[in-house]
DNA sequence: CATTATAGTGAACGAAAGATCACTTTGTCA
DNA sequence: TGACAAAGTGATCTTTCGTTCACTATAATG
């Protein structure tokens, strides 16, 4: 029973955290959304700031979880179909699931302020999606689907404007339709420019 | 005397909320970095809000000086080389520039709470680049330095990668050297791809 | 020089913040 | 079932916040 007013308090905490920011998110206002009192959520976190460090560990282990051992590295596709299909999937999860754009608008706001947050920002919006893709690019170009090349210059090169359309969507949630078919078509283009000549 | 004031506070204000954001930003802290008592603002604004927002009329007025109108697009350049060239200064300025910087941190930071950031935002991260080089691509097909092509794709392409790279300066400014190589290494790499054939 | 609008001060206010504490309730387990 | 630790409450404390206001100093104007 502790254990889940915890988890729900650092749930809660996100939501709020990551609409009004940390300065912005008072206790208070915290707890009612669980329909507690103020002073119920210390009896689980000793302060403000004590929330805040939890939620960000709790951030790391989700990105590790998620993206940080090798064996989470996505399978090298077999078709350019395959991976544009992978790519739209990827991507199409990412700006639905409700944490997880909790947690880049976290990052975004914070950034500046916690010196994890940047770290994690840093990661979630640029090495972490660029790391990923150079092992797909890699792949790919030794099936010969794409010409040879730099496969850490390909990835950048492929992940950033898809970064940027996610993070549109995270700003304004009512575009994200369109961006989506951004998505699509900036990755047909990619792939149209570096696709291997042999058929 | 008092125009001087007046700007004086929204300059503070500009470098109070890109560390701390509006909420974590307080008038006591504001006018004392004007070796000021806190009452004095309230003779040249009537709340925090109203400094919140004449600064974002500031901004949005900045952002439409300096890339609103289309006499104000770059040039077309005559050679990759010069093209390189002004991309490379385009950059090193802005992530030089400390008012910029500030102004983008601040986006950053606001851009899920206030509408007007919010739109702002998107100009400053994603459509006003895009249409920039979209214009300088276009010329650039024209002239041959480039593969016929669709503009606004090549601008895409172009800007976003170059754009997360300023928020990594932002995020990181002790990475900002380093950054300033990726940026010209990945527009080497751009030109290396879409350059036209004829010499 | 006298007047007057403006800029800046310092004390004070009410509201809201984070946090504490003595208490009651509740769920667990010997 | 009875005891005890944990979870939750409500009152309260201290600080800090944004804001107001009567006041003084200042600088421009006629």
């Amino acid at each position: 029973m502790a254990r889940n007013t915890k988890e729900s308090i650092l749930m809660a905490s996100l939501e709020m955290f990551s609409r009004n920011g940390y300065a912005g998110t008072n206790i208070r206002e915290l707890s009612a959304s669980l329909g507690m009192v103020k002073s119920g959520v210390y009896k689980h976190f000793a302060s403000k700031e004590d929330i805040w460090n939890a939620l960000l560990d709790k951030m790391v282990a989700y990105y590790d979880q998620r993206f940080g051992s090798p064996e989470h590295l996505p399978p090298v596709p077999d078709s350019l179909e395959e991976f544009l299909a992978m790519t739209m999937q990827m991507v199409d999860f990412t700006v639905h699931d409700e944490k997880i754009i909790m947690i880049r608008k976290v990052l975004m706001i914070e950034q500046f302020r916690d010196e994890r947050a940047k770290e994690l920002a840093t990661k979630h919006f640029l090495t972490g999606l660029t790391q990923m893709f150079t092992h797909v690019f890699a792949g790919m170009i030794e099936k010969e689907l794409l010409k040879s090349d730099d496969p850490e210059m390909l990835a950048f090169a492929y992940t950033a404007p898809i970064s940027s359309l996610i993070h549109l969507c995270d700003r304004e949630p009512e575009k994200t339709d369109e961006a989506l078919k951004q998505v699509e078509a900036f990755s047909r283009y990619f792939i149209k420019v570096h696709e291997g000549e042999a058929p």
